[in-house]
DNA sequence: TTTATTTACGAAACCGTTTTCGCCGTTGAA
DNA sequence: TTCAACGGCGAAAACGGTTTCGTAAATAAA
C-alpha cells in the first residue's frame, strides 16, 4: 500500500490537515514545518491519491478527447498538439474513439455527465447529424471545444480550418490547370466540413460556368476495396473525369491504384488533389498536390482554448470560432 | 449538480446502501426494489461518480498507454487495437507521450504510483536504456505490459514481433536480389528492437560472407532534414550502397527523395526495404517493399493480456512473451 | 412450538484529500 | 494593562460511493 498523508502525519506528529496544507505551500504553515513535510514526503516517495483529491475538489485535472479514429494522420498530429499543452498544464488526457459511430459517440458523452473529466475536446463522427448528446453534456456544465469536425448548431468554441476557401482554391487550381470534368470524392455527407468543402468546390465550378455542379459529387464508402471499385468505375466511363479532389486522406491510395491499373497518367489524363497531411505526398509519383490542414496547431489551440475556460470560470466559450488556414501545396499531380 | 445516490435514496425512502446494492444487482435486494431503483435512476439520468467509487474500491477502471509519439502509423494502429478491447472491458484509457525523452518517461511513470491507473501498457522511448523507473512502479504493485519497444531486463509480459527474423528475412531478400553493399539505417541504438533488427541484418550478412557487418550500420537522427542529408551523403560516396534497410517509417521519405535528387533509380541502382505500416507503400513509385508489423494485433493482445491480469489477481505476468510475426511484403523497390 | 435460516434492508465505517472553523499563544496597538 | 490581530496548527466535516455488519421479519427445519 502506498504512503498517504496520514502516514506523514503520524511520523511527524502533525495533523493530516497540516500536512495537506504544507504540501500545497499554504501560508498558514510555517516555513520550518513545510520543509519537514516536504522532506519526508520526498523521502517516503509520497504521491497524492488523485481520486481522493478529485472527489473532494470536484475537479479531475483530466480532459477527454473524443475522435472518430486515429487511422488518419490528421488526428495523430492533433493528439500530439493536444497532449503537448495538456502536459504543460498538468492535465491528463483520456482518449475515446467513436469509430465513426453515432451511438458510440452518444454513449461516450453520456459517461461524462459523471464528472470524470473537466472538459471535452471533440471531432464528431461521420454519422453525427444530431447534436442533442453534446448539448446535454454541456447543459450539465461540461465545457466542450470542437475541432475540425464541428456541430454547427452547438454554441461553443470551435477550432476549424478554412474548408470552404481551401476547397475553392484547390478546385480553382484544377480548373486553371485545364480540368473540365472534376469529380469531388466525399465520404460522409453529414459532416459540416465535408459540406463546406463541397460548397467551395461548387462555387469554383459555377464561377467557371459549370451548370450542374452537384453532378460531380461522388460518395465513397468507408472500406478501402469499395472505394477502389467506385473510383475504377468512374474512370472506366466513356465520359471519365479529368480531375479528382479527394476530401479525405484514405482515398489517395485507391485513386493512385485505379489510375495505375487503368494506365491513366497523372497528371496527363487526370489531375489529383487530396486533403491530407501525409508526408509521403512528396515521394509519390507524381508528387501529390495536397491541401494540408494545420493539424498540430488545431489540436494545440483547441486544448489551449479549453484550458483557458477551465482556469477562468467565467470565461465565455460561446461563439468563439478560430479559423486556422490550410495550405495548398501544388505539386506534380496537378501539373498542366 | 448532478444527481447522486443520496437523491435516489431520499426519493424512494430507502437507504443509500440499498440503492448502491440495487444498482449493482446485488442478491441482497428484492426484485421489486431493484426495479424501482433502476427506473428512477434512468429517469433522473443518474451517473455514478467514478472518483468516489475508485477511491473506495481502490481500482480506477482505467489504464495508461505510454508511447514515444503518435507520428508513426504503427502507434496509431496500436492505439486503435488497445482502445477497442478497453472499451469492451469497460476501461478508460489515458494516453501519455514521452516524445522519445527518458526524463519525461520517468516523470510519467512516477505519477502512476498514486493509483491513478490499474495498469500500464508501454513502449519505451528511444532514450531509455535504464529500466529502474519501470521496476519501481511495478514494485508498487502496478502491472505493466510492454509492447513493441520493450525493456528486456524487466520481468513482465511483453508483446513483440519477430524483429530479428523479419530483419533477417528482409536482408536475405536484398542479398538474393543482388545487393552487396547493404546499409542498415537505424535510429536509437538503445532500443532492444533496433538491436534485434540489427542482429538479424548482421546475421544475414555474415552468413553470406560479409566480414565487417557493423560497417554498414548508419545512425540517423530524429529530424527529417538531417536524415535526408545523411542519406544523401551516403549515396554520394564513391562506394555507395546498393541496398537500404530502413528501421523506421519516417526514413522512407528522405530515402526516396535523396534517390530522386541524385537520379539513382530504385531498384536499379539501389534497392529499398522499410519497416512500416504505411498504406501508401502501394502507390510509391516504385512500390515499396516493406516489413509490416501487426500493429493493431499487438495493441490488442497487449491490452488483452493486461486485462487478464487485472481480472484474475493471481495471474502471473512474468515471462509471458508473445511474438506476433511481421510480414515481408515484396514489391518493386527490391526487384532484381 | 421452538430453533435455525434466509430475505431484505439500514447504520455506519471507510477510501484519502481538502477545507472550514476554532483554538491557543504571541505580538502589536490602544 | 487590555484588547485586537495574527500566525500556526488541529478537529472534524465534507466529497459520493462501497462494504461490512447488524437486525427484524418471514420462512424453513426440528
Amino acid at each position: 500500500m502506498s504512503v498517504k498523508i496520514k502516514d506523514l502525519a503520524n511520523e511527524l506528529k502533525l495533523s493530516v490537515a497540516t500536512i495537506s496544507k504544507a504540501l500545497k505551500d499554504s501560508h498558514e504553515i510555517s516555513a520550518g514545518t513545510k520543509k519537514r513535510v516536504l522532506d519526508l514526503a520526498k523521502k517516503l516517495n509520497y504521491t497524492p491519491n488523485p481520486y481522493a483529491s478529485s472527489l473532494r475538489k470536484r475537479s479531475s485535472k483530466t480532459i477527454a478527447v473524443v475522435l472518430p479514429e486515429i487511422a488518419d494522420s490528421f488526428f495523430s498530429l492533433a493528439i500530439n498538439g493536444i497532449e503537448s499543452v495538456a502536459r504543460d498544464k498538468g492535465y491528463h488526457v483520456l482518449i475515446y474513439l467513436t469509430h465513426e459511430s453515432f451511438v458510440r459517440e452518444e454513449a461516450i458523452l453520456k459517461e461524462f455527465q459523471s464528472g470524470r473529466v473537466d472538459g471535452i475536446l471533440m471531432s464528431v463522427s461521420g454519422e453525427t447529424s444530431n447534436s442533442n448528446h453534446v448539448k446535454e453534456v454541456m447543459a450539465a456544465g461540461m465545457p466542450v471545444v470542437f475541432f475540425d469536425r464541428i456541430c454547427e448548431d452547438v454554441e461553443t468554441a470551435k477550432i476549424i480550418t478554412d474548408d470552404f476557401e481551401s476547397s475553392y482554391r484547390a478546385t480553382s487550381h484544377l480548373i486553371k490547370a485545364g480540368c473540365r470534368k472534376i469529380v469531388y470524392l466525399s465520404t460522409s455527407s453529414a459532416l459540416s466540413i465535408t459540406n463546406k468543402r463541397m460548397e467551395g468546390y461548387k462555387k469554383a465550378l459555377t464561377e467557371n460556368g459549370v451548370k450542374n455542379a452537384d453532378a460531380g459529387i461522388v460518395l465513397c464508402y468507408s472500406n478501402s476495396e469499395g472505394n477502389y471499385k467506385i473510383i475504377l468505375d468512374l474512370l472506366k466511363k466513356k465520359n471519365r473525369p479529368d480531375g479528382f479532389i479527394a476530401s479525405v486522406e484514405k482515398l489517395t491510395t485507391p485513386i493512385y491504384l485505379a489510375c495505375k491499373d487503368l494506365k491513366l497518367a497523372i497528371p496527363g489524363k487526370i489531375k489529383v488533389v487530396t486533403f491530407t497531411n501525409l508526408q509521403a505526398a512528396l515521394i509519390l509519383s507524381p508528387t501529390l498536390t495536397t491541401v494540408t490542414q494545420p493539424a498540430f496547431e488545431m489540436g494545440k489551440t483547441a486544448a489551449t482554448v479549453l484550458f483557458k475556460s477551465l482556469e477562468k470560470r467565467n470565461y465565455n466559450l460561446k461563439k468563439e470560432i478560430t479559423v486556422i488556414p490550410s495550405v495548398l501545396n501544388i505539386r506534380d499531380s496537378t501539373k498542366k
